[in-house]
This record gives C-alpha cells, structure tokens and sequence, in this order.
RNA sequence: GCCCGGGUGGCGGAAUUGGUAGACGCGCUGGACUUAAAAUCCAGUGGCCUUUGGGUCGUGCGGGUUCAAGUCCCGCCCCGGGUACCA
C-alpha cells in the first residue's frame, strides 16, 4: 500500500477539526504551557514558504509539550487592521473589512492544509468590535492613569487629584510633561478647563502638540518604527516632520522597567540589545551654566560631567527657547536665518546629510561654573531639541562630534583626560577627540589626577552642593505616538466638550467604527472619520476623528487569547491565573522596537492595574529567521552581440584576427569589423535595420572609398557557412562596394542560452525566471515556451542536453519570480513534509534560502518510514515480539536525541535523527510493534498526519495527540564498546575497539601494546598518554 | 562611525562541556533492476599526492594558549542585521 497523504492529510484534519482536538481547557491538574505566535495581519497574497516556517516550529513545540503531558494554549488569531487593505479600499470602494475577512479565510484554509494545532475556538481577530471594545477599554484605562516615578506604578489619575487637592504638585514625583509648581489653593482656584489641562500633562494617554513623521502620500502619522531612512516602510513614500495636535502614550514612564525587565526574560541576546539600545539609557548630570549679563540660565545634559574645565563652548538645538532670548543684536538677522533653515530641513535632508557641519553663533557668552571661563555660545542642527535639555556643554577634547565642530569653526580644544602610561599632548596636532573613559583627569582643578570614574561621581556632588545641577538619567526613548489620521483602525473611547476631551463610558463600549462615503481626509484636510454622519455622542459632543495606530490591537491580544469570549470583563482572573504568561512566543524580530516594546510596556500597565498576574508577558521567545527566496535565471542572448561574437572567434579560428580590428572607428561612425588589408567594413545588424539604413551605408562608402560588407544576424546564427562565404566573396571582389544581397528574410527568434556554455557573459543577460519551471536547476523548456506569448517559439543553447539555469539569493517576492506557495508543495509532496523539510532546511533562527532542491529527500525518507510498517509491500503488518537488544538501542538512543533536541529547539537536527533512526531500522528489517510505536509518537509532532494514520493502525483509538511521549531506558544508551580513536600529538590515525567502562589505566595499557600503536612508536620517543574514557586517546611522541 | 550576529565540502547544514571535522539531506559519479523511464536498491564522493599501505593539507586570514582548537585568547579581513548627531 503507497502512502497517499492526500487522503491521510484531509482525513486527520477533519478528525481533529470534529473532535475539537487542539481545543483548550483551564485544567488546574495539568501544569499549563502557552505557545503562542505572533498573528499576522492577512495580506491579500496568502501566506508562502516563510510564513510558516515559525508556525511549524511553535506547533511541533505544542505538540511536544501535549505529548509530556501538559496542557497547551496554542491560539491563533488575525491583526486585522493595516494600511494595504485600506489603500486597496481608497482606490476600488470596497470596505477594508470585506477585504480584510476574505484574506483571513484564506488564510486559515492554508493553515489548516499545513496541519497546525490551533485552537480555533480562541481566534480573536482585532478589527472585530468584541474584541477592540477592550483595546478601547485599556485606552480609558491609560488615559485615567499617572505613573509614579517613587513607586515605579501606575496609579489612578484620582490618587493625583487628591494630592493636589491637599498640597499642589510640589511633593509628586511624577512621570510628566515639563510643568510649573502650584499649591493646593492654586489648584483649587482653576477651573474645570484648567485642571483638566494640568491633567493632561501626567496622564499615560494624553493629547499633545509633537513633532511627528507625517506621510503626505498615505495622508498619515508613522511610528519611529514604520519610518526607514526617511521613506514610509510600508510604501516608501517620502516622510516629513510636522508639529500635530496628537495622542501619545507615555512609555518613557515604563523606561527602566523596561530596560530592567530584560534580564528576567529568555530571549535572544541581540533582541535585548536591539531594545536596550532603543531604550537608550544614559546615566550622567545637569549643569546650569549663567549667561553673562542676562539673568538667563542653560541647562545641559551631560554624561561627562567631569570634563566640565574642557567645556569651550555651548550649543543651543535650533529650537531651544532662548535662542532669541540671548542673541546679541548684531547677530541676530543670521541666527534667525539659521534656525529658519534648521528647522524647515526635512527629516530626509537631515538624514541625508550627516557629515556637514552647521551653526551659528549667538554672540552671547555663558560663563562655566567651574573656572568662570567665558565660553561662546553657539546654536547648531547637531543637537536635537528633544534629548535632555536641548543644550550642550560642548568639550571637543573628549567628544567626537564637538571636535569636529570646534575644528570646522576654529573653536579652542582643551585636554582633560590623558590616557593611563601617556603624556599629555597639544590638542592642535589631534586628529579625533579622545572620548574613551578610560584615564586620568588633568588640567581639571581639584579633580586633577583622579580616575575618570572617581572624577565624575566627585563633580556630582559637587555639582549637587553647589546646587547648579544633580545627577540624572536620560533615556532616548520617546513616547509612543498613537493617533492615526485612518480610517481602518480603532476609533478613540473620546469625545470633546468645548476643547477637552473625555473618555467615553466604559458601558458605551465599544465605540464602533461608523461606515463613510469614501476612505479620504475630507476637503478640509480632517481624518476620514470626519466624513461619518453624526460622528457625535448622544449628547451631542464631537468625537475623536483619528483612529488608532496597528499597535493597538496587537499589543495585549496574548491575554485576550486566555479568555476570548468573555464579554463582561478583558480576561477572567481565573483564567489569566491559570495561563499567567506566554512560555514561547514565536515571531520575526523586525518587531524588537515595535510589538515588543510596546506590548510589554502594556503589559506591565495592566499588571500594575492588578489585571495581568505576571509583570512580563513572553518568557522565551525564538525569532524564526527569514526565509529569502532563490531566484533562478534565463540567459537571454542579445542577438547582435552573438552575432558579432560568432563572427569573431570564426575569425580568430581562420587565423585572421591580426588583420581585423574589431569595433572600428571612423569619426563618429562606428562599424564592428575592418579589414585593412581589403579596405573592407564588416557590420552587424537585423536584416530590419539593414534595410533602413542601406542608403546611408552607400552614402558613406561613396566618399570613404571602401568597401562594406552588411550580414544579417540570422545569416550568423543560422547559417554559419554563409559568413565564411560572404567574407570570401567581398574581399576577393574588388568591384562591389556594398554588398549584401540574396539573403531570405528569417525571422528572429528569442534565443538563450545555458549558464555553463563559455563566453556566455559576453554576449547574454540574465533573466529572472518563474521558479516553478526550475527543477533542480534545470530548466523545463516547454513550460517555459509556454510561460510568455513572445517565448512560444524561443531557442536554447543547451549544455549537456540540458538547459542549466543560474540562480541567485534574494528577497522573496513577486517580480522576481522566486515565491513559492506552501499550497503547491503541500498538493505535491504533503503537508507532513512540509513541515518535515522546513524543519530540516536549518536552525529556526537563522536565515535561509528557500531552496526546493532538498525536499525530495525529506519525500523519500517519509516512503521509507512508511515501508516499514508494509514490509511486503502490500499488507499492514507489525512484529509483536519484543524488540531486539539492536533494536532496543536504536530506538531508546533516537527518542533520547529527540526529545533534547526538541527542548533546545533544534528542529533541524532532530530531523536527521528520525532518518537515521528510519535508515537504521530499515536495515535490519524491523518492523517490531513496541519500537515503531514509539516512533510513531515521537515523530507525531513533526509529522502529525502519518503519524495519526499509523498509530490508528496500530490499533490505537482516539487519535495520538495525548500520548505519553515515550521513555527513555537508559540501559540502552550505553555502548558495550567504545571504538576509541588513537591519535598522536593531537592527529587521529586509528581507531582500537575497546570495551565500555575500562578505567583509564586498562585502556592506556590495551592502547600501548596494541600493534598498531607500536608501529607508531617505533624509532619515536613516547612522552606522555592522555587518556579520557568514553572520548579519546591521545599520545604524545617526539 | 557605534552595537550585535555570522564566516565549516559543489549546496543546506552537523559537531550540545576544548576530545574522531564534514552527521543527515541535496547534488554528482559508477553499478543493479527495467525494452525504456520513473521508482527502488548498492557503492563512492573535502583538496592534493600516492607505490593503493597510506601520506599530506584543510573550518575567512595572521598569531597565541593547550597533550588536543571549528570551539578559548589577541590582531585583522569579509558578509548580514540594528542604529545613527541621544551629549
């Protein structure tokens, strides 16, 4: 009997679809596991090769854990919001959400044909208004929430509001928006407008004017994280900076935890460092520097504070506040040309164009505190208004960007920090700063001589008793920008009551997105929610019109999985008590800064609201590497070239090359060939083009005196006796000029040729070619002809009789014809090897083509592992004695190997111990009943569909998905002998088989007196044995 | 520039703690079966040399530690990713 998966693969995902299978149960007697993936927004292309390739992973880990007895969470859903469906909806009318529900079902159908164990029954999908009425939810939560900075918590806006009823804000140490002290009474006295302003500035959402990416072609806000070197990602459409009116969610509160968070989660080292670096954190001190004759005061950020006496001068950011404040009259027509310039520059001029060193002069001077040395003060592009203070002090000694400020302005460098063991040397003669802080302090006042490091906590508290600054912690983080001038995403829980906003209530929700005329900012430039009729509360209050941005949705959908259908609460306590956290998250890492981040920032939001039980939400989590695509490539020739090429190497066999000069010139004509000897032209073209151009050859030939001979390329190519003909003809004949005549029109046909024939480059270019006319790089010629109408009639130069196609790594993508759909694979080779041989392809991190060379292989193994079980051919049949001490040890040292490699996630190899363990078995003919059992169940998660079929046949009822992966005896995993390999000074030469278990003495003597090792002892003088058991030995000979 | 990864046959990759480099698969070569093809099976397959015993070189390059290095240390080259005036 064949294995026929079709049949196999429909009828076990049928069975698992009709016995709820994969549908999870909070069951306190199992101990819990969540593998959860990261859910895909639905493209309208389906899913291809890459896709899955973290899936398979994730689910072969969910089975696995089912199979070692606990009880798996393994959902699945869809985020459903995104830019593609809505610009599909802008140009044809349709609703994003027709759209948007037809590629989820597509792609569930392709899930389900790969055989993933889903529970379906949890899908949330997060433009459905079940389930963002809770996106929404969180929304008011944040929006009533202020983080305290002493208790690192968020707390309710209410604790706030009672503190500044009985003490203003002096006393909160809060995560806020700069803003001015106020008494109790102060507060008191505000009206409603001004104390909800006040609010504003500490709540975790809030309303804010910012400097945001605006993308004019998409006609929306981006995220730092949707913006690539100044282009749209999605789109590539150009991005600017644009002061909006926006809501942010303060983040920056979450910074530490954030950062702290880290080391208490299993993920891989450079995703850490990717987030650490986003995070951006950075420990140092403020300093106020006087501004001499004015009562104005700057504060500067700095991590250097010890090498305040090499401060020479100050920078403002163009937008500082008092840039016009201190400017000096007669500087201040080209200072406010300046800060025009600096600000009106693009984000991608600026990104552009790094290197160029900008600025003005202020003609104001600031005085340092440390040595009340007068020092300029300077405005320039190369500090950024939004870090620290917007200022600097600048030390070009010890700072590479100042240096090369102070350098291009002629501005002094003072050193003060020599390297240990070094001298100190003329700044002048500096060819870069020395910004390491590795080193002593000099020319540095009472710090002279200290280390770095001691220098700067001392300038501290200094700094700190002379109350002119205190030591601060900086983070580049910004807030995250959530407004999106959309339609197709979450409406905001807000409305406006005369220019303050509210949220709605909680009972209101959700808040559904209202149909439209059309997806358009209106006339008037407004998002497209303005358009909605009665776009208004029942009281009659404007809403919000900007939507949510794609985070929204996807940032807490892990916690909804555990309780989907809850309608009264987000998720039941009992449930997120029971499933707590996710144990493996699965997902590319193009989301360190974005998904990532922010789901962990809200997770840790609604852990402080006592909603979420664990302070991190993915305890380990795997990148799955990408998979790039392996395009293949036509050489097509051009035609006129492999004339000329022909024409020449017939001329270089006749011997005649020294009397041709290939690519003649003559003035500004040129001809391909010129024989001196016979004054004549050789010239190259389409018949065509011959014809059009025979009179100006004439002309030509008339005043020059030569003679010209015009060949057809189809003359070349297709009959190459004419040329050596023609050639003889026009030198012998002395009377004719032109030549060319006679010559039958041929048509011209598309010619390629093969990658290995030689000279190819010469005269072919490549093409990309559908991979799915490729077979092991080898083109199918006549699916080829039929691929493109112009091709119907193309002709090959073959090698070998074959056609060979060259082929190159690349980006998977549709017009580079390299995309390969799971589905054509799964209807040619089966879904379990699929899986099988993604598995196999490599390590899940790491990136890999897709190369569909292998997966014959993987196909074979599975007919082998199949024959097994049919050793006749036909007939189902198993041994029901007990296995063999040979079979025994095959088994228990595979299902050992499995089970490790499956828990350190090394699919790959696992993969090659299943073929082994098959090729083992099939060569001594077992087909014993106890070890293909085992088999069975320990492959059931790799390949599920064969491996239900077979266990079915066993005689098992009930499906095999709960079985008990099997145990190892370890009895079996050891050896009886060990084939020792014998090397010399380091080299193995030979191998002595020796009982297992001798100790290190027995096997240095069986070693010594072995023949072959005195053979290698001969005339040599031993030295020493080294001897480790089980291992190796080595002996050391001079 | 800075910060992470990585570099092993013709190809994908294996070598888990310093202990037989190249498992497993693809591809290729030869053979069996077949009218033939497919499928299947068997043998071989890192380079060079070879008297067919084997020898010798070999994990990006150069050095080092060690009885022993793909693995550890130092210096460099190349590739991939992140980030970019973050003071």
């Amino acid at each position: 009997m064949n294995y026929c998966f079709t049949d196999i693969e429909k009828k076990w995902q049928q069975y698992w679809k009709e016995n709820k299978t994969f549908s999870a149960v909070e069951d306190p007697s199992k101990p819990k596991y969540y593998v959860l993936d990261m859910f895909p927004y639905p493209s309208g292309a389906g899913l291809h090769v890459g896709h899955p390739l973290g899936y398979i992973a994730s689910d072969i880990y969910a089975r696995f854990k089912r199979h070692k007895g606990f009880n798996v969470l393994h959902p699945m859903g869809f985020d459903a919001y995104g830019l593609p469906a809505e610009q599909y909806a802008i140009q044809t009318g349709t609703h994003p959400a027709i759209t948007t529900y037809k590629n989820i079902d597509r792609y569930k159908e392709q899930m389900d044909k790969i055989g993933f164990s889903f529970d379906w029954d949890r899908e949330v999908v997060t433009c459905d208004p079940k389930y963002y009425k809770w996106t929404q939810w969180t929304f008011i939560q944040l929006f009533n929430s202020w983080f305290n900075n002493e208790t690192q918590k968020a707390e309710n806006i209410q604790s706030l509001i009672d503190a500044f009823e009985k003490e203003g804000n002096a006393g909160i140490d809060a995560a806020c928006d700069e803003i001015s002290p106020f008494t109790a009474d102060e507060w008191k006295a505000m009206s409603k407008k001004e104390q909800q302003e006040v609010l504003m500035n500490y709540r975790l959402a809030h309303l804010s004017d910012t400097m945001v990416n605006w993308c004019p072609e998409l006609g929306t806000v981006l995220a730092n994280d949707e913006v690539k070197d100044g282009y749209s990602e999605r789109g590539g459409h150009p991005v600017e900076r644009k002061l909006m009116k926006q809501w942010l969610l303060r983040i920056t509160a979450y910074a530490q935890r954030l950062l702290d968070g880290l080391d208490t989660i299993n993920w891989s080292d450079s995703l850490k460092e990717i987030q650490r670096n986003w995070i951006g954190r950075s420990e140092g001190s403020s300093v106020l520097f006087s501004v001499e004759n004015s009562e104005n005061k700057i504060e500067v950020f700095t991590t250097r504070p010890d090498t305040l006496w090499g401060a020479t001068y100050m920078v403002l950011a163009p937008e500082h506040e008092l840039v016009a404040g201190i400017t000096t009259k007669d500087r201040v027509e080209s200072i406010e040309r300046y800060v025009h310039w600096a600000k009106n520059r693009s984000e991608r001029d600026r990104i552009a164009d790094v290197k160029s060193i900008t600025g003005e002069f202020t003609g104001a001077f600031a005085i340092n505190p440390v040595n009340n040395a007068r020092i300029p003060i300077w405005v320039a592009d190369y500090v950024l208004a939004g870090y620290g203070t917007g200022a600097i002090m600048a030390v070009p000694g010890h700072d590479s960007r100042d240096f090369a400020f102070a350098r291009h302005f002629g501005l002094p460098v003072i050193q003060v920090v020599v390297k240990k063991g070094e001298e100190p040397a003329d700044p002048a003669g500096w060819e870069e700063s020395y910004d390491s802080k590795d080193g002593l302090m000099i020319n540095s006042g009472f710090i002279t001589g200290m280390e770095v490091k001691t220098a700067i906590q001392t300038m501290i508290s200094w700094l700190e008793e002379k109350g002119i600054g205190q030591g601060k912690i900086n983070f580049r983080l910004r807030d995250a920008i959530f407004s999106r001038q959309r339609y197709w995403g979450e409406p905001f829980p807000v409305y406006y009551k005369n220019g303050i906003p509210y949220t709605l209530d909680e009972k209101d929700l959700p808040l559904e997105l209202p149909e439209v005329d059309k997806y358009l900012p209106t006339e008037a430039g407004e998002p497209p929610l303005a358009r909605a009729k009665n776009w208004k509360t029942k009281e009659g209050y404007p809403l919000e019109t900007g939507t949510m941005p794609g985070f929204a949705g996807s940032s807490a959908y892990y916690l909804r999985y555990m309780d989907p259908h809850n309608d009264k609460e987000y998720f039941s306590k009992e449930a997120n008590e029971y499933w707590r956290d996710v144990d493996l998250y699965v997902g590319g890492d193009e989301h360190a800064t974005g998904h990532l981040l922010y789901s962990r920032f809200w997770n840790k939001f609604l852990f402080d609201l006592g909603l979420a039980c664990e302070d991190e939400p993915f305890k380990k989590l795997i990148n799955q590497g990408k998979i790039q695509g392996r395009s293949s490539f036509v050489y097509r020739v051009n035609l006129e070239k492999y004339a000329e090429y022909l024409l020449w190497e017939h001329i270089k066999k006749i011997g005649s090359k020294d009397k041709f000069i290939r690519n003649y010139r003559d003035g500004n004509r040129k001809f391909d060939f010129y024989n001196k000897e016979a004054n004549l032209i050789i010239e190259i073209k389409s018949q065509a083009k011959l014809e059009k151009l025979e009179s100006h050859y004439k002309k030509y030939i008339k005043t020059t005196n030569k003679k010209l001979l015009l060949l057809p390329i189809a003359d070349i190519i297709n009959i190459n006796d004419t040329i050596i003909e023609e050639t003889q003809k026009a030198i012998e004949d002395s009377q004719k000029q032109v030549i060319f005549d006679n010559h039958k029109v041929r048509e011209l046909k598309p010619l390629f040729v093969s990658k290995n024939i030689k000279d190819r480059k010469l005269f072919s270019t490549p093409l990309h070619v559908d991979i799915s006319m490729v077979h092991n790089d080898v083109l199918d010629v006549e699916a080829f002809k039929k691929w493109r109408p112009e091709y119907k009639n193309a002709e090959f130069i073959f090698e070998e009789g074959k056609y060979i196609c060259g082929w190159e790594i690349e980006k998977m993508s549709k017009s580079k014809h390299n995309v390969q759909n799971p589905d054509e694979l799964i209807e040619k080779y089966g879904a379990d090897t699929l899986r099988m041989y993604e598995m196999f392809l490599g390590p899940v991190e790491q990136s890999k083509p897709w190369d569909t060379n292998g997966i014959e292989g993987v196909s074979r193994f599975f007919r082998k592992f199949w024959r097994l079980f049919f050793p006749g051919g036909e007939h189902f049949s198993v041994n029901d004695a007990p296995p063999s001490e040979k079979e025994q040890t095959i088994i228990n040292k595979a299902i050992d190997k499995i089970g490790k490699d499956i828990e350190r996630f090394s699919f790959n190899t696992a993969v090659s111990t299943f073929m082994i363990c098959v090729n083992e078995l099939n060569e001594i003919k077992s087909n014993n009943r106890e070890v293909m059992e085992k088999l069975v169940i320990s492959m059931a998660s790799f390949a599920p569909h064969i491996c239900e079929e077979l266990w079915e046949k066993l005689g098992h009822k009930g499906g095999i998905s709960n079985t008990a992966f099997p145990q190892v005896d370890k009895q079996y995993l050891r050896e009886e002998s060990v084939e020792y390999p014998i090397s010399f000074n380091g080299k193995m030469r030979f191998k002595i088989p020796l009982p297992a278990g001798l100790d290190k003495k027995a096997i240095e003597e069986e070693v010594l007196k072995n023949e072959k090792t005195q053979k290698w002892l001969e005339g040599k003088k031993l030295i020493k044995t080294i001897v480790v058991p089980g291992k190796i030995v080595n002996i050391v000979i001079r």
